[in-house]
DNA sequence: GATGAATGAGGGTTCATTCAT
DNA sequence: TATGAATGAACCCTCATTCAT
């Protein structure tokens, strides 16, 4: 009985943790760190300010967190064992997807990310190592390819930042792509048009031929939404 | 005599505008318009938060005043009549390194521009229209590439989305390019060697072949105008 | 038990919001609303500024809720239809009691008022249109008297102005009363004394006589709430 | 010759001081001494706040010299031994016409002293015992009517301060007025009318009879305008 | 858990005034 | 004279956080 007590209470909170979770997320990916007020983050939970700081330690530790997850996304999205026993066009186009699809999925999750990078670094620089063993890893594969002849000779990491950075565009210049896609804010963006086009702009900025089908689809199945 | 007097005080207030500027440019480039306080612009130009308000009108029209001469600058690099007469190969790996040069030289203004349409674009939505003109003309250069047979099918917003993504991630993300480079803070990012990856990318990734010299030396010319 | 803790609580927030209301009316009722500053309130209050604003919306909020409470004390004091079953002499006698034993009792309300009239009254518009309705009934009541012949022809709204001026005066030049009067700060004024004058001289003004006991004492009824 | 030019600097000192002072005036008439700032007045006055300390010695200083001013205008307003020789109805009619005339006049000088009053009448005491002079003198001729018979006993500084208040309420109360008159800002009051009805009042409630013509055209001469 | 209360620090901005030129 | 520059103080208000209940 105790244990269910206690089982309750935890759910509760787990539940609580995940309300604040989204509110400082939606705050933080539009003004960053300093710009965001733990009023606001309150207010958007739908709590006091003195409750939130019941649940969260301090401002920076919920913004820490929140990008510790954040680094997590990116490693189970990044290039993997699994990816390197593909065809390279058909590994990148996969890897392509994934990251296209987590960004339309939580644009915010993107954003928070590039506001880090973009503020200095000064938290992730903390957390990044962990991350490092993720990029070592596909630029090793990368250069499996190279070695192995199968795409031309490459700097696996400008590749990655490559990916990265188009990839990112649709999150964090969202305004902007709207805007000039005479978007209204109601409706969303066309992903497989984005995806297509930014697949093939890829592949062939590796030097590689699109694979079959390449252009297909994004699942639009039932996709994760960890935070959101 | 008089007028000697006068346009020295013209030339110290000019300077201390161009010190503030560079000072805000610096606090608005790595924290938004929220995340930056007044305080912070005016201990990083070396005076007063009341001698800052004395040239100053308010935060917000500081602001506002660096992000329109930022657009001025987009204004300048974008592709114009000039490069239209080229062929798009050439055309388009000049502008990829015009932008790439303006990121280099200025990463600063390239991140307050990212960070303004990160945190919604809200300010330069006023502005943004006056730039409108230089994107719609050069989606129609690009349109006429394509019409003309000299290069594929092509979106040109996307074109020039991608270009834009891939050149501004160099400032964007520059903390997390110097990491993955090893590359310490006092040290230069490689120029040329990123001028040539992300240029040689981009005219393959538009399935053209890269013109003869492309990847050459940045011209170091008359760029000018840091911050004001 | 709960209930009690919540009682409590109410009463002690109601207390200091009393204590608030009666800092912000003195010195608003000396010094307007522009000439007040939140440390003087807070200083009279006894609290520091931050817990004032834990208190208050802002300073305009609360200069406004104080000339709202002073707009209610008005009605309440205004001519009324009971009134109008009166002989004029007495209606108005015991009108100008009404308001005189207000004034002495709240100069600093009085002073308010008038102090917001005078300073354009651009708070006030917003609120006036409601004891609109109360001169209107006042009007009508006089000019009812004058239709039946009780009272000689006059303007309405001219007689309340005076009766207004005259009374409001013992409260808005207060310290020139005294100085005239010879009457030291810590003295009260003679309450009766002005209260036969003023009435007398009113009285005669719209060219009636003094009811009998017209001049005697003021009832010490129920007057209540200060400032609340 | 050197006569001559400190007579032309004296006298555009001495304009510049009429427009600086019309502005302080306005501004102190409206927000009193603590709500007016020295940039308001600089600017109404159409100069620098730098230029506007140069000719004055301080802003309460400043504000001490208006007062001054409008103690001079009471003095010359008040009752004087002319009066004493008319019959107590006219003369009495002559005062309150100056007074009203003055008010229509100079509505601000009238708020102004209002205003001084009701902050407590700190700066005015210093000054106030020089006009009490003129209290005295108009105490005594009133005293003088009691004492051969002319009027019924009466106290002469209660008729004094009613008076006052009478007249001043148009000026201070201007707002009020003209809502319940429904009167725009931009029209003029109806001098003749209120200056009948005043008039009219005081006269009755003074127990005496009006005297011929005393309700007639107040003089629409060229008044003098010593300030605005 | 949740809320009322409190606080030291800081937010952007204006204040009255002075000084040098 | 008039203006550019400067300053210490104060303006209204919000900050992140803590504590008691």
């Amino acid at each position: 009985m105790a244990d269910q007590r206690i089982e309750v209470l935890a759910r509760r909170r787990a539940e609580m943790m995940s309300v604040i979770s989204a509110a400082a997320l939606e705050q933080f990916s539009q003004h960053g760190l300093r710009g965001t007020s733990t009023q606001a983050i309150a207010d958007r939970a739908g709590i006091s300010k003195q409750q939130l700081h019941y649940y969260i330690e301090s401002k920076d530790a919920l913004y820490e967190s929140l990008l510790r997850q954040t680094m997590q996304h990116w490693r189970q999205i990044g290039l993997n064992a699994e990816d390197g026993e593909l065809e390279p066009a058909q590994a990148i186009a996969r890897l392509v997807r994934r990251k296209l699809e987590f960004t339309f999925d939580h644009p915010q999750i993107s954003r928070l990310f590039s506001y880090e990078v973009m503020s200095g670094g000064v938290v992730i620089r903390k957390i990044l190592a962990e991350v490092n063993g993720g990029v070592t890893a596909a630029t090793q594969i990368i250069r499996g390819w190279v070695t192995h002849g199968k795409i031309e000779a490459i700097e696996p990491i400008f590749l990655l930042f490559h990916i990265w950075a188009l990839t990112q565009h649709y999150a964090d210049y969202e305004p902007q792509v709207r805007f000039f896609m005479a978007l209204p804010a109601d409706m969303p963006l066309d992903r497989e048009r984005i995806s297509a086009e930014v697949t093939r702009f890829i592949i062939r900025g590796m030097g590689l031929r699109l694979p079959e089908h390449a252009t297909g689809l994004i699942s639009a199945g039932p996709t994760s939404h960890p935070t959101s």
